[in-house]
DNA sequence: CTGAAAGCGCTTACAG
DNA sequence: CTGAAAGCGCTTACAG
């Protein structure tokens, strides 16, 4: 195994290969205009030396950094942090650095850490998580990234929609449709929904979703009760809270995200409500834990990962006219926490 | 709000403020040698003009880096993300970057992992997790430190004690000791104990902290099942298939850490176990979700994100003689998954 | 296809 | 205390 030693420089891999610095760096960067057997030979010479370029030095020579920014709402959130082991491990086959940086779901803080990566001089800037339905902060967010990208930045994002740059798109509507459909052939009338910040769009998306299935039997949403309160397990016990008094004759509730639902299964334990005998209940994104809670909790699975990947790969392709979006897909998964609508 | 414009360089503020590049870049780095009223001059102007020093720049120029390595053994389990989201806050407030690399609990892979910062030039170097009993890896792991500090760099790691740096440590032993006198005084003798891979002190300590336990019993270590897997929710499944099958009077699992117990918990589910009617249960991290498992689960509290923050404060110190030492504290956290033994 | 040279934006001896 | 200059290790026009 090569030992590279912290100090050797490409002048010593030309000097070894005997062809000038200009040479080597075009050879090794896979550049045009050097014979095959001349830049064969030197990444044989580099490859033997252990020799590893200086990310620092190349930045500042090339003004194209290496250093991917990674902005999520929450890193100690399991969807997040889902992600961003998806993010980390395209970064690690390219040799790549991730910055992470949290917003803690403040559009404002966001907006500042987004200035602080441009200023940083990141290469890519990815962003992760709900957009704001505040047109305000989307299209400051939205200038930020163009003049980024202007100026050479990469970018791309996931699960937002309304910034213009090459998007992971989970299947949002279509995950809440499933999730309401799964319940109403379950019998279920009385249904609450227990849903995160109204300002974001993760929210409204999900929710467009759920009036969709109820609108096509004939029902509406305006009729139900929608709870909104923070997208985490404490805003989840707060809506369930809620629900359980403004509307003791609910039978089911659907969670807008994993993480509330935790919350609803927990206010539910609390008041000795079994689910899904008394009442059923749902989630959305199939964090890992979903299948280890009692009940094991019925959900839609997002693969976290894999956005993760598909984020960061499509950020590394040349940047196309127009922005590319990629679906995920989703699947319902069936589990413990919803059953028949209890008959009383 | 000032804003930057990706062009703004130290010579700009420097001319600005009416001096060299050299006295601005002595001024904002708070080097000696500058009068005071010059450089609160430069400061003033440097915020007005809202610059950012280029760290790749400075990085090349200076040679001590701004980036932080952390080394973590799965980036997606709760116990390191949210060490992880500890490392970030700091990081964020000390204007550093963090790359975050990704073990799989494997040694060579980590030293690989090592070797890659070290090469990359990253200024400080964090590592989470459990050490190896092998000591050749330690032996290795400590020679690429050591090289390292010697050229500048600095270390800390989180729960490991053989690498001769300064390192925050958790209290795994006086925890398993404490687990385990809290399942003796329930009135349990037949515990088994669902333990990580045999190769991890992590795992050493935490079973020495129980069997120190037991003595004080007049009991033993090794008159009880210790079952060793990985350290995983899945490795918590198959020991506690393993346990029900071969030890069937157990009374009370001990899994020495959280994502065993959840997998300990999942495996009583299947087997319509009660817990903790039939079988008690206990974890060691207190990850954000046990309290949300059914049941909740005991366990012994560690401060994950404090330990994050503990670890890279440390690192930003001076170096000291010797190495530094801090231990965590810990805390018994007795919830519903622990009661008294049965009778029968 | 190849090389000599300038330059990226800083820091830090070296003089004054 | 302050400044002019060299140098960090690369990349990339610019010549040949």
């Amino acid at each position: 195994m090569p030992k590279p030693g912290p100090r050797l420089r490409l002048i010593d891999v030309a000097e070894r290969a005997g062809v000038s610095l200009a040479t080597a760096s075009r050879a090794l960067s896979g550049r045009e205009g050097v014979s095959e057997e001349v830049a064969s030979r030197v990444r044989q010479v580099s490859k033997e030396l252990g020799y590893v370029a200086n990310p620092y030095a190349r930045t500042l020579a090339g003004g194209t950094s290496s250093t991917v920014g990674l902005v999520v709402h929450q890193v100690d959130d399991p969807y997040f942090s889902e992600i961003a082991g998806g993010v980390i491990q395209v970064a690690a086959e390219e040799g790549l650095l991730v910055q992470i940086c949290h917003s803690g779901r403040d559009p404002d803080e966001e907006l500042r850490q987004l200035r602080h990566l441009i200023t940083q001089r990141v290469g890519i800037i990815l962003i992760a998580g709900s957009g704001y339905s505040d047109p305000r902060v989307e299209a400051e967010a939205r200038a930020q990234l163009s003049e980024f990208q202007a100026l050479g930045g990469r970018v791309a994002v996931i699960g937002r929609h309304a910034l213009g740059v090459d998007a992971v798109l989970p299947d949002n509507e279509a995950g809440g449709r499933a999730l309401a459909e799964h319940l109403l052939e379950l019998g279920h009338r009385r249904i609450a929904v227990a849903a995160g910040t109204a300002g974001l769009t993760t929210v409204a998306d999900r929710l467009a979703g759920v009036s969709s299935a109820l609108r096509q039997r004939g029902l509406s949403l305006d009729t139900l009760p929608v709870v909104h309160g923070d997208f985490t397990r404490d805003g989840g016990r707060v809506a369930a809270e809620q629900i359980l008094r403004d509307h003791p004759g609910t039978t089911a509730i659907i969670a807008l995200n994993d993480a509330m639902a935790i919350g609803v299964l927990s206010t539910m334990r609390a008041h000795r409500i079994p689910v899904p005998e008394r009442m059923s209940v749902v989630g959305f994104d199939d964090v890992s834990v979903a299948a280890d809670l009692a009940p094991s909790l019925t959900t839609i699975r997002l693969p976290m990962t894999d956005m993760g990947r598909m984020a960061l790969t499509l950020a590394l392709k040349p940047r196309s006219t127009r922005p590319r979006r990629r679906s995920t897909g989703h699947v319902l998964v069936v589990r413990d926490s919803t059953g028949p609508t209890p008959r009383d």
